[in-house]
Parts: structure tokens; C-alpha cells; sequence
DNA sequence: CAATTTAACTTAACACTGTTAACCTGAGCT
DNA sequence: AGCTCAGGTTAACAGTGTTAAGTTAAATTG
């Protein structure tokens, strides 16, 4: 009836689960108790959505989306690559601080449980990839940068900064160590390791 | 009866539950699955553990363990510190490679599952940690390394490496990357943070 | 040795879960 | 007016973790 934004239902269950799930977690997220605050039935969510996972992963392609934007807007000011990687790795981590439960989402889903979906649905998170990637051919044209297979590095990079950001919301830190600090050392970390090591011909 | 090692039925109940782990996976692990496959009622698992959690945490200690042993024989022979992080780098890849199961459940338990569980659990997990400190302090007393806090950058290095094998093993890596080159790739990325920058003779 | 406590195990049941099959209902088109 | 069919429903299946209550056999005690 009221032509809510996309297409009645379907809108308003994903809100809702998106809401259970920063709510409650994902461990307990359930189709019925999406189905119970969406005033729903909990079958009608298969007229929607294929299963469980396909809701989720729906879930998960509105968090890469908004992480992607996130980021993207970022670096638009910036000039210098080495800022540009700060800024992004910065963040990167920003966002998974301050939305824990929709960062760890993008992660959990381990590769059983998406082993049934195409891989198409990664092409949207491989955005943040080639951002990185052409910041890094930016930092090599510049003579910043010493890097082979930027590509590859922009892997790397983005591997290095989930590592971190899993201990820390795992909360598997030692509690001697600050969290912040952590982070900050982390970060200068992966960074220095795209900089040219000056006076030094490597291999 | 038998008296098989431990304390019979507990040690059983590991097992089989391993079993099952390793053939089903996380996502299909169940209690009755597990009690099914060892001729006991369901039930019977709550005698020997306090909940299907309980039961997740000793497998996932058992795995610690086994990583950090496999970790710790590796280095003995090693002098160099450099050398030894690379082997440790090494070791901890081909663990994750070869036990992918029992790597991720390491991992794949959230914080939030793990809340109602001590931290004591977590000692363990540490003496990785104490080691690659331990190999950080030497390099910096022979001027190898450049490292003020080499407790925390322990837990960098072993984040750094966390998050490219779990980037590997939930298989979100471009298809036009070679898996072993990427590895390769950020085991030296990540072990070159580590040494001193500047005009030096290594190597 | 007999009585009793206790540990190890069982069955039955509760309150959930994802998912499927069968049914209904009303708007739009021919 | 009749038919299709999308969008919704209820009932049911097979499975889950977990608890309560009952059994049974071994160990401990008087």
C-alpha cells in the first residue's frame, strides 16, 4: 500500500533483521524473531528471500556497501598515497569499532556456509581492493612506494587490517596491552611495510 | 571398563566430537550428532560437560595446544631471529592449511559466545604470544629488530598473520592471485616490518 | 554383609530452530 | 465473470540445546 521505499515486505524485513542482529547478534538472530517484529509469519520471509543465508547475506551486502562508501569518501581530499593508505586503514577500523556487529558479520559467514552462493556477491567487496590497489600504483609511479604486484598488496593490506581488528573484537588482547595503541602500532605497521626501505637494495 | 586413557567416556565423547568437526564441519556440529556417533544418549554429554560450548572450548583448547607445540619444536634449531620468525610465520600457515577445521574453530567463536567463559581459557593461547616476544626481544638485542614494545608487536605479528589466512581459508581471494604467492607474499610483507629500516648490512 | 549414598547413565519433555507443503485471499487481466 | 497468480497464511517435519525426573550399578559406610 504505502509504497514504503522498495518494495513493501521485503523492505521491512531486512530493517528488521538488521535490527535483531545488532540487537541480539548474530548467534541469536532467527527467522522467527524477525518474523515476530516485522508482524510477519514466518514463512512469508521465503517469498522474499531464498533461506536464512540469503537473508543474510543480503544483510552483509548493504554492510559492504556502506563500508565501501565509508571509505571511498575518504581519500577524495587527500593527495599523498601514504596519507591516502592512513586514512583508509584508519577508517576501515573506525567502522569496525563503532559497528562491531555488522563488521563481524561481513566476516563470520565462514566458506561452508557460503559455499552455496555465487561468488558474484564478493564482486561489490572488491571495491575496497582496487581502491587500494590504485593508491599503491599512485605510491609506485610516485617513487613512494615499492611494490611489485599491487593487487596482490592490496590484499595483503586489507588481510593485515581484518587480523587486527579480529583480535581486537574478539577481545583476545592481553590486558596489558591498550587497545588503542594496539591499533595505532598496527596500522604504522602495515604501512611502513609499503614504503620504499631507503638506503637498502632490497634482495 | 577398559579404562582407555583418561576417564573413559570424556575421553570418547573428544573425540568422536572431534570426528565429527573435522567430517561435518562447524556449521553441522551438533550434540546429538556427537552422542549418536558414540553410542551414548545426549544427555550423557552434560554429565562430562557443562554445555555444547563447554564441550566447543576443550576441542579448541586441544587445537591450541597441538598449534603451539607444533610451533615451539620448530625453533629450536634456529639461531637467527629473523630466520625463527619466518619459520614460526611457516608453521602457523601450514597448520591453518593443512587442519582448516580445526583453525577456524579457533577463531570462528565470536566474543559473544565466548562471554560466558572465563578468560582463564585464553592462558594458554598466550604462550604463542611469549614466544614471538621472546624471539622480538633477542632481535632487538642484536640489532636486528626495531621494536619498542615487543609485546605488542607479538600480537601484530600473529593478527597480521590471523587475518591473511582467514582471508585464504573463507576463499575470498581473487581468482587471479595465486594462493601461495599471496602467502609467500605476506609472510615477507609482514616479517619486513619488523626489521630495521634504514642503511643495513643484513643479509 | 546389608543399607545407603552417589556417580553415570537413560528417557521424556520443553522451547526453540530452519524449511516445506498445502491452503487461502484478493487484485488485475482477458 | 472467470482465471491467474503474487503475497500471504497455518500446520507440520525434522532437527536443535537443555532440563527434569527416573534408573541402575558401583562405592562407601554402619
Amino acid at each position: 500500500m504505502a509504497q514504503t521505499q522498495e518494495k513493501g515486505l521485503k523492505r521491512k524485513i531486512i530493517t528488521t533483521a538488521r535490527q535483531v542482529l545488532l540487537s541480539d547478534g548474530y548467534h541469536n538472530f532467527s527467522l522467527r524473531k524477525v518474523a515476530r517484529k516485522s508482524d510477519v509469519s514466518a514463512t512469508s520471509i521465503y517469498l522474499h528471500f531464498e533461506n536464512k543465508d540469503d537473508l543474510v547475506h543480503t544483510l552483509m551486502d548493504e554492510t559492504i556497501r556502506k563500508l565501501n562508501n565509508h571509505l571511498k569518501n575518504s581519500i577524495k581530499q587527500a593527495i599523498d598515497p601514504i596519507e591516502k593508505l592512513n586514512i583508509l586503514a584508519n577508517r576501515y577500523v573506525n567502522f569496525a569499532l563503532e559497528n562491531p556487529r555488522e563488521y563481524q558479520l561481513i566476516y563470520v559467514i565462514s566458506s561452508e556456509e557460503m559455499s552455496r552462493y555465487p561468488k558474484e556477491k564478493f564482486r561489490k567487496a572488491r571495491k575496497g581492493y582496487e581502491m587500494v590497489t590504485s593508491v599503491l600504483e599512485d605510491g609506485v609511479r610516485a617513487g613512494l612506494i615499492d611494490e611489485k604486484h599491487p593487487r596482490l598488496a592490496a590484499y595483503i593490506f586489507w588481510a593485515q587490517l581484518h587480523g587486527v581488528m579480529s583480535v581486537v573484537l574478539s577481545k583476545r588482547l592481553d590486558t596489558r596491552i591498550d587497545q588503542k595503541a594496539f591499533i595505532k602500532e598496527s596500522i604504522d605497521h602495515i604501512i611502513n611495510g609499503y614504503k620504499i626501505r631507503t638506503a637498502l637494495k632490497t634482495e
